[in-house]
Order: C-alpha cells, then sequence, then structure tokens
DNA sequence: CACATGATCGCCT
DNA sequence: GGCGATCATGTGG
C-alpha cells in the first residue's frame, strides 16, 4: 500500500532473472550467502523500485533462541515463516518498525533471513536503507504484506547475483542478545566493500 | 484479561 | 553511549 521511495526506481530489464523456488528451498546459511548482491523488487503501481542486499542475517528454526519460531513457537504472526522457502515473512517491532525476511527451507521449517540492510543502484554511498526497519520503511513494507510468495510473478520478486565468497564476511548478529549461547552464532553476513550496512 | 518486552531508530548528551 | 517512542504479540494467571 504504502509508497517506495522514488529514488529505489530501477529498470527492470537491467536485472538479472527473478529466483525461482528452488533458490530458497537450501539450507539458511547458504541462501543468506547467495542473497548478498541481489535485488529485491517491488513492482509498484507499473513501476518498479528495489535495491541490492549488503547485510542478512540467518534465523534457524526451533534450535535457534534468537529466532521467532524458536522451540517450535508457531503463532498467527510467524505463520508466514512455517510457509515454503520464497515467501516474504514481516513483523511489526518496538510499537513503530517494520522488519523483513526471506523464508526459507521446505514447508513447516520455520527458518528466515532477515534482511538487514541494501543499496541502491545510482548511490551505492546511501544510507537510506541501512537497517531492517529503513529497508522496510523505503520499500513501505509492512504487515499486510507477510506471507505473500516472491516467486510468483506479483507484487514482489528477488533476483540473485550472487558475490564471491570472499566478498562476504560474517559476524554475530545485531540486537540479539537475549539469546543467550545463540547470541553468539555468526550468523550475519555483510558485503565486505559495502558503505551501506547497519553498523 | 493483564502485563512485560522486542530480529530498531534517531535524537540527546 | 544512552534513552524514549509506542503497540502488537506472546505468555501466564
Amino acid at each position: 500500500m504504502s509508497r517506495p521511495d522514488p529514488r529505489l526506481r530501477l529498470a527492470p530489464e537491467s536485472l538479472p532473472p527473478a529466483a525461482s523456488r528452488d533458490f530458497f528451498l537450501r539450507p539458511t546459511r547458504t541462501v543468506a550467502r547467495q542473497a548478498l548482491g541481489g535485488w529485491f523488487v517491488r513492482r509498484w503501481r507499473g513501476n518498479y523500485y528495489g535495491a541490492r542486499l549488503v547485510e542478512v542475517e540467518a534465523y534457524l528454526g526451533a534450535r535457534d533462541r534468537a529466532a521467532h519460531t524458536w522451540n517450535g513457537r508457531r503463532t498467527a504472526r510467524t505463520e508466514p515463516m512455517y510457509a515454503a522457502g520464497g515467501h516474504l515473512y514481516v513483523y511489526f517491532v518496538y510499537g513503530l518498525h517494520h522488519c523483513g525476511n526471506l523464508v526459507t527451507r521446505p514447508a513447516d521449517t520455520g527458518e528466515a533471513v532477515l534482511i538487514r540492510a541494501a543499496e541502491i543502484a545510482d548511490d551505492p554511498a546511501a544510507r537510506l536503507l541501512s537497517g531492517p526497519a529503513k529497508f522496510c520503511a523505503a520499500l513501505g513494507i509492512s504487515r499486510i504484506h507477510s506471507g505473500l510468495d516472491l516467486t510468483e510473478d506479483g507484487e514482489f520478486s528477488f533476483h540473485p547475483a550472487p558475490v564471491p565468497a570472499h566478498a562476504i564476511a560474517r559476524s554475530a548478529r545485531i540486537g540479539v542478545a537475549y539469546a543467550g549461547e545463540a547470541a553468539l552464532w555468526p550468523l550475519r553476513y555483510t558485503l565486505k566493500k559495502s558503505v551501506a550496512i547497519s553498523v
């Protein structure tokens, strides 16, 4: 519903092909790495808006205390996280922010990749999308989009453009200190050369 | 039904 | 570096 920032406008013919289901059905950490460098795109009123992912985090389901699906938690909010890989999971936090995830693995697994930062085509140094809530705000993503399928020819799509392993750094996830040992797992992936990462 | 808190951000010091 | 905003959600009684 809400309008994407016009600075995210891009030419659809310049995009790599959209990912199909198989891309997302793989192990979550693989999808996280392979998603870096790819374009997350929204079609809105006939125009295309998108950004290139430069920072993501893997959330590993029931065994991951930092995940919304930890210990098998399954509620109305988290239901889209149990959909088959390739769906979008969006949640609302702190009474004002939205965060978006790429669901991974087969249905009923409950794993996902949180989108934490992206850069825009025309200005890779801009920090307009340098944070998970900023990413959603810039693209106009909210809870009403949770559960949409990225692999259908719909409003949202993802266009992978994988980068070599040596271009990727790993570190602990942000904002999950409450998660005990899981807080230390190196499940945050960033593009080394990007200046648009969140921290 | 009540209440404690969060996968954040921007402003203040 | 610290904190307040602001409310949906999950959990427990």
